[in-house]
Parts: structure tokens; C-alpha cells; sequence
DNA sequence: ACCCTGTCAACTGTCGACAGTTGGCAGTTC
DNA sequence: GAACTGCCAACTGTCGACAGTTGACAGGGT
């Protein structure tokens, strides 16, 4: 049996609000009542305090003082700033991955860039599941937790800043092209060329968010 | 006037804590009994509890469902893991150093160097102090807040498992020679060899935790 | 018309108390 | 003597209520 993973009310208080902040339920810049939130969800304010604690420790909310939580909406200087992060972290697991994967990393790998393109040929937008898959299977591959979890978090921020970012085909095209370039830098242990290929393909993604951000 | 950083109590719980676990005051593998403690602290359970949640979050506590907070005691495999984050992120802070210095930034990491030197040359053991202090200056020439952020994260986790590693001279002296050699990249900003000297350094610091842990 | 000030409702910060769970201990059985 | 079972104390998880602070609004003064 799978013994549930959340038995505390906080941990389901904060796997329910995670999931709302980052479909947007909760609007960015909106404020959370913890009397108003704790009444919906059918608990105390208790847990609620916790987990909201738990998810500004995330920086999917902001804290102010007297004032409550807030869901942050991006400036252009947070973006880069949160890229600059996600570069740092990405880029070293892209090296590792090229030095420590093994076969069945690679079948995963190749696999996970075959079904995007599958999906992109036959017309459909490139979904960000798939995107979030193939970063997945790079982070396994690399071998390293700690990293693993904070790129996690990073990404969670990112998709918290995340507009219409799907639907942009040439935008699309070049990250099938930079995915199946590192899956080859990796396939051939090339760890210098695997993290020069992140570090160009997040510099795209992160051009894009900029230029989507100003409408 | 400076306004109090901390007004809440559980903010100060969190600084006390923070302090306890890190001096070691309270000991790693220990537990963290939460009426104990708040009564220690002279407040309610409700604001310790936002403390301990919040350590937690920063890798100084682990929790246990309905059992406590423990502090955690270090494996070889968390020091590496930790590692491989820490260099990630750092080598990343030494490269755009070595792009973003100014000149003050460059004079402030050549002080502090010098300051060390001075004081490992008078005899006296190399303060972890000014180790950080490098990094910490390091980082802000780096200017890369996020990045800035996760590392003062890390470093804590660090100095948690940090055993006897400043009274080994060899080891002081190999760090120093690192530090004069990073500065003089940045000075020159070559962001590669930086962030290869950077690499070394943090390997050797690695290895040295990691003897020290085995006795 | 603008600004300053006093009041007030709403919300966060904090507390004490109750309920449910955990690990350990005593008692029993084989 | 060892293993199993049932009980118990200690502690965490949760709740409802009180206190202090914040931002907004109304009212009066300039």
C-alpha cells in the first residue's frame, strides 16, 4: 500500500496551495487570508501559517510583516537574476550527467526528445511537460541530490513567471534543436560541450520569458 | 536608529536556533524538544514551531513526522553531495566575478587576502571568519543575488559538518595560495580559470572534510 | 481643494489547551 | 530466557481565542 505521503493537514495545505499558485488560481500579486484560506481548505490556522511559511521558504510567496502573503509578481531583474541561478545549477548538472550517465540514462534521454518532436511534427505545441521531463532525466542522469532539488525549486519559480511560453514555434523548435544537441554532447561524455549547449539553450529560454514579460 | 530587524518572536527564535545549532551548543543527532525550548526561549510553542520549520527549510533541522526535529549528523555522502552544489554555484559566482568586478570589489578581496596572510604568517590559526569573508566578497562582486543567496545557504550546511579544519596548516596555506590565485584571475578577468581555481579549491576543501570526518 | 489627525475594522502574531500518535515498559506466555 | 501483547507517559499536531499592528476612512483644520 502506498502509506500517504501528506498526513499532516499542513502537507496537504501545502501541496493544495503550491498546485493553486502555480496555475495561476491564485492571481500573482493577490493577497492570501489566512482566515479566508483556512475556512476553504477546513482547517485551523495553524498548519495553514506552516505551510505558507513552507512555500515562501519556496519563493513561490512573500512574506511582509503585519501584512500576510503575497504571490510575487516577476520583475525583468528577477528573471535574470533567477536564470543566472538556474544556469549556475543546470549547467554543472549537464557536465555531470556527461560524465556519469549510463545507457539506460541515454535510452531515456533520447526518448524523452523523440516524443517532443513526435509532438511538435504533428502539429501540436511543444507541451511543458515535456520540457520539465527532459530536464527531469538530465538531473537523474547527473547523480547529484542536492542539486536535483534546488534546480526543482528553481523551476517551479520559473513556471510561476511562465507566460506564453508554449506557443511560440520558433522558440520551440530551437529548444527541440538544443535538447537533442545535449543528449549528443552527453551520449559522447563531452562535459564541456554539454554545459556550453545549457548554457546557450537557458540563455534563449530566458530571452524569451524577457521579451514575453514585456508583452 | 536601526529598526529592529526581528520584531516577531518567532524571527528571533530563528536567529537563536540558528546560532544554538551552529555552535554546535546544540549537539548534532540531538533532538529539539519543542515545550522544552519554548520555554527556554520564554515564548509560546506556536512561534517555535515557525522556527524550527524554517531551519528545517534551510538544511539545520530535519523533521520527522510526529517525532521532532532533529539536527542532522553529516554521512560522506551528504558532505559530497553538498559539494558538488556548492561548486556548481560557486565556480559560477567566481566566473561572473571575473566579468562584473569593479575596482572597489577587486581592492576589498585583495584586503581581505592580505588580512589572512597576515594573520596566518603571525602564527595564528586562519580564522574561519576570513574565509568567509572572501567567499562573502567574492559573491557580492559577482552580483548575482539568487546565486549569493543559495550559497550563504550552503555554507551554513557546511560550517554545520566543519570539524576541526581550521588548525590543519597545510590545508591553511593550500587555501590562501587558492584565494591569491582566484583574485588575480578575477583581477584579470579570465572567468574560465577562475572558475577552474575555484573548482580545485572547493575539491580540496571537500576531501579535507572529508578525512577529517573519518578521524 | 489639500492635508493632517483620530478612529476603526480587518488581519496577523501569539497563546494556552485538547486530541492523536509514537516509542518504551511492564506483564504474560511459550 | 526470549518474544509477544497491552498499557502508559511524552510529545507532536491541531484548534479556538485574545492581543497588537496596519491600512483605510471620516472628519476637521488650513
Amino acid at each position: 500500500m502506498t502509506p500517504p505521503l501528506h498526513l499532516s493537514l499542513a502537507g496537504q495545505a501545502v501541496d493544495v496551495l503550491r498546485e493553486q499558485v502555480l496555475t495561476g488560481e491564485i492571481a500573482p500579486g493577490s493577497r492570501v487570508n489566512e482566515v479566508e484560506v483556512a475556512q476553504k481548505l477546513g482547517i485551523s490556522r495553524g498548519p495553514l501559517r506552516e505551510a505558507i511559511r513552507h512555500l515562501a521558504s519556496e519563493g513561490l510567496l512573500t512574506l511582509v510583516p503585519h501584512r500576510g502573503a503575497f504571490v510575487p509578481d516577476a520583475t525583468p531583474e528577477d528573471v535574470k537574476a533567477l536564470f543566472e541561478l538556474r544556469t549556475a545549477l543546470e549547467c554543472a548538472a549537464a557536465e555531470l550527467a556527461a560524465s556519469r550517465r549510463t545507457d539506460v540514462d541515454l535510452v531515456r534521454l533520447q526518448e524523452v526528445c523523440a516524443e517532443s518532436r513526435r509532438n511538435y511534427k504533428a502539429g501540436q505545441p511543444f507541451p511543458y511537460r515535456l520540457d520539465l521531463a527532459f530536464h527531469q532525466s538530465l538531473l537523474d542522469a547527473a547523480r547529484s541530490p542536492r542539486i536535483a532539488e534546488q534546480v526543482r525549486l528553481v523551476q517551479q519559480r520559473v513556471v510561476l513567471l511562465r507566460s506564453a511560453l508554449e506557443d511560440d514555434p520558433p522558440h520551440q523548435h530551437a529548444s527541440l534543436d538544443d535538447h537533442d544537441e545535449l543528449v549528443r554532447a552527453i551520449a559522447d561524455g563531452d562535459a564541456a560541450k554539454a554545459s556550453a549547449v545549457m548554457r546557450r539553450h537557458l540563455s534563449r529560454v530566458c530571452a524569451q520569458m524577457l521579451t514575453s514579460l514585456n508583452h
